[in-house]
DNA sequence: CATTGTGCACGTCAAGCGGG
DNA sequence: CCCGCTTGACGTGCACAATG
């Protein structure tokens, strides 16, 4: 295991004793966490079989009832880790709210040139809340190309467009002219690389996506900030002027 | 200089969701 | 209901900095 996996375990645990601590203080039974799944999806990635430590503590605590019981701890911390929602999802929502809030876009912009957003992106101060509440022209939320500005790697260049097959990607006959189960595993292992090489595509942009998403919120935490100093001296401002005089 | 810690990007799995 | 997309979670590897 390197050092930096050995970390990420422990990040993990950590992690997956909160969730029990929590799941016990909600009177359910507590989780044996990731072993099952970890376990699970090693065997079927063929990655190194060497145990994370929630697998080798639970070995260890429960041992002899953990095979029986494997199946049901999966689900329930299935269960446990049940999503939140997405970002996106939660931007959306607080654009629902907040009239003023722009919505990340589906896709499609991005391909459509970049410049135009950059401009948008590098004027966070463009953000302005009314006193109604209102906020005003805040560009700097729309789904941009940050990354550009600040010297990311500019993956979105990259990207493969969604549409098309990645290179490598061979079809195959029609299903209708398999015959022999050859064939037939032959063609499902083309499904299934296809499929990866899709997820991997779409997991780059999901994270690219998500990237943005955080430049965005701290921007606008920036703005926020500034405009809070800025009221907060108005309001000193306005004291002082109406404060009676004692002298 | 070896070891350890940290951050980041990546690949994969699986759950959830929306569209057809 | 099925399929494809999106994204949280997990595990891994690499680069780099800090430390003894």
């Amino acid at each position: 295991m390197s050092k930096c996996g050995r970390k990420k375990y422990i990040k993990t645990n950590l992690r997956q004793m909160t969730m029990e601590i929590d799941s016990q203080q909600d009177g359910s039974i507590p989780d044996s966490v990731a072993e099952s799944e970890s376990a699970h999806m090693q065997m079927q990635t063929g990655q190194n079989s060497i145990p994370t430590l929630a697998q080798v503590a639970t070995i260890a605590e429960t041992d002899e009832s953990a095979e029986s019981e494997s199946v049901i701890d999966f689900h329930k911390r299935r269960e446990i880790l049940s999503r939140r929602p997405s970002y996106r999802k939660i931007l959306n929502e607080l654009s629902s709210d907040v009239p003023g809030v722009p919505k990340i876009e589906e896709e499609k912009s991005e391909e459509e040139g970049t410049s135009p957003n950059i401009a948008a992106m590098a004027v966070p101060t463009s953000i302005y809340q009314t006193s109604t509440g209102q906020y005003n022209e805040e560009t700097e939320l729309a789904p941009s190309h940050i990354s550009a500005t600040t010297g990311d790697m500019p993956t979105y260049q990259i990207r493969a467009p969604t549409t098309a097959l990645p290179q490598g990607v061979v079809m195959a006959a029609s299903p209708g002219s398999l015959h022999s189960p050859q064939q037939l595993a032959e063609e499902a292992t083309r499904k299934r690389e296809l499929r990866l090489m899709k997820n991997r595509e779409a997991a780059k942009e999901c994270r690219r996506r998500k990237k943005e998403y955080v430049k965005c919120l701290e921007s606008r935490v920036a703005v926020l900030e500034v405009q809070n100093k800025k009221l907060i001296e108005e309001l000193e401002t306005l004291k002082d002027i109406y404060s009676p005089k004692t002298d």
